[in-house]
RNA sequence: GUGGAUGUAGCUCAGUUGGUUAGAGCGCCUGGUUGUGGCCCAGGAGGCCGUCGGUUCAAAUCCGAUCUUCCACCCCA
């Protein structure tokens, strides 16, 4: 039991669950293709500096959460706690600071070091997607379209969008100074944590939930108005066009997220009801720069969290997918007849045809609730009679009512149910 | 990392003020006359009561430690 649980915060994840992972997977390699994204596929693990860089060496997530470890060659290596990083790394293989855009999505398990609550797991699956190489309000536009459209492909109802900027790195200087001037003076009344964010990062305190904190920071200047004209344009321009595409959204201005790299926009898709996690899907503009990397890369995508998209569904009632046809299930009556049978299954699955055989020696009432639990649409009896006469018998299991039937008969039978030839 | 709950059969859970061979439902297995499922009936298998240590004549039950799971905080998807 728990000798056997796996390590904290991870799972396994069984057969019975998968078509549930397998509509988020499904949907996104439907939907982010017509936006013209593609799916690129990056290493679980990268050379740490990529996050140490990439993602801020101030970050959370960079100081107490991520899983690194020397290879034999004494590098050290980091199991990847976002994608961002590494799939700029890979993009930074072609040509894309030269003012070409990329698009590309991806699907897999990230890892981070917290402690295990709900929606929030040490290895957890984030769909996510980046459109990297220009800097267009269209694109931070569309984005958010298509993680909409994607969301509400999967019956995700009740989801809010919220949107804020956090303007180019010149527009945080003043900023910062005019929140940083406005909680000095409240410094007493703030929580531990606030009193140490007014001097390592004044952003942290207007997303804090405590309420005393709240009451302060809803009187915090409006820092926005410090930013440059271009900067605020760039953002009204980016709700103009969410505006014009329907999409719904609410402007947030206590949205800062906890990755340096972000600029301009920023997003969040929230649900209430799956516990203190309520954050779905995240992310925003950002400039990014790796090791070794003068310049930035700029781009802008988000990333979805599939344990959290799960568990969306499940508050909200969402259908699981339908099951195909269950398969066919073989009764073998004697040693002869399951020898026959275990041919037969051999044949039928060449043509594409699900069946189950029973390899050990039970009586028909066993092989039949076998089939029964097994789901099957047809049982298929074959026993010294059958054997004798070339007639097997075949039962759907759905109508319970039965016939004989020659092995020619049969094949032909289950190719036009369960193929349509 | 901090805080609060939790841990008994495969699953969901009972187990009274510590007292003999630890229970139920579901699931599983085998039957209910020769080779037919789902319903019903009967029987059966399956637990060192998370782990280690302590208190006691006696511990699933009390105490401690540890681990797991769950939840909140920090932070994030």
């Amino acid at each position: 039991m728990a000798k056997f649980s796996p390590p904290p915060g991870t799972a396994d994840i069984f057969p019975e669950e998968m078509p549930l992972w397998h509509r988020l997977e499904d949907t996104a390699r439907r939907i982010f293709p017509l936006y013209g994204y593609g799916e690129l596929r990056t290493p679980i693990f990268e050379f740490t500096d990529v996050f140490k860089r990439g993602i801020g060496d101030e970050t959370e997530v960079v100081q107490k959460e991520m899983y690194t470890f020397e290879d034999r060659g004494g590098r050290s290596l980091t199991l990847r706690p976002e994608g961002t990083a590494g799939v700029m790394r890979a993009l930074l293989n072609t040509d894309i600071m030269n003012g070409n855009e990329k698009r590309v999505f991806y699907i897999g398990p990230m890892f981070r070091g917290e402690r295990p609550a709900a929606g929030r797991r040490r290895q957890f699956h984030q769909i996510g997607v980046e459109n990297a190489g220009r800097v267009a309000p269209e694109l931070d536009a569309e984005n958010m379209a298509m993680m909409m459209q994607y969301l509400d492909e999967l019956k995700i109802s009740g989801a809010k969008l919220l949107i804020n900027t956090r303007g180019v790195q010149a527009d945080r200087k003043p900023a910062e100074e005019s929140l940083n001037s406005y909680f000095q003076q409240h410094v007493g009344d703030m929580c531990d944590d606030c009193k140490t964010r007014v001097s390592r990062n004044v952003w942290r305190i207007l997303d804090c939930k405590q309420e005393r904190c709240r009451e302060i920071v809803k009187n915090a200047p409006d820092y926005v108005s410090c930013y440059t004209a271009e900067s605020r344009a760039y953002f009204d321009r980016v709700c103009e066009l969410l505006t014009s595409f329907k999409v719904d959204f609410e402007i947030d201005k206590q949205l800062v997220r906890g990755l340096d790299y972000y600029a301009h926009t920023v997003f969040e898709v929230v649900h209430p009801g799956i516990g203190a996690q309520s954050a779905i899907a995240g992310g925003g503009r950002y400039e990014l720069y790796l090791p070794e990397n003068k310049k930035p890369i700029v781009g802008v995508g988000f990333a979805a969290g599939l344990e959290r998209l799960l568990m969306v569904q499940e508050t909200l009632n969402v259908a699981p997918p339908v099951s195909g046809k269950g398969p066919v299930f073989l009764v073998s009556m004697g040693t002869q007849a399951r020898a026959f049978n275990m041919k037969l299954a051999q044949d039928l699955r060449s043509e594409s045809v699900p069946v189950v055989v029973e390899v050990e020696d039970k009586s028909m009432k066993a092989q039949m609730r076998a089939a029964n639990r097994a789901n099957a649409a047809f049982a298929v009896i074959c026993g010294d009679d059958e054997l004798a006469s070339g007639k097997l018998v075949c039962k759907d299991m759905q109508e319970g009512s039965q016939e004989e039937i020659s092995q020619t008969e049969l094949k032909s039978f289950l190719l036009k149910t369960y193929k349509g030839v």
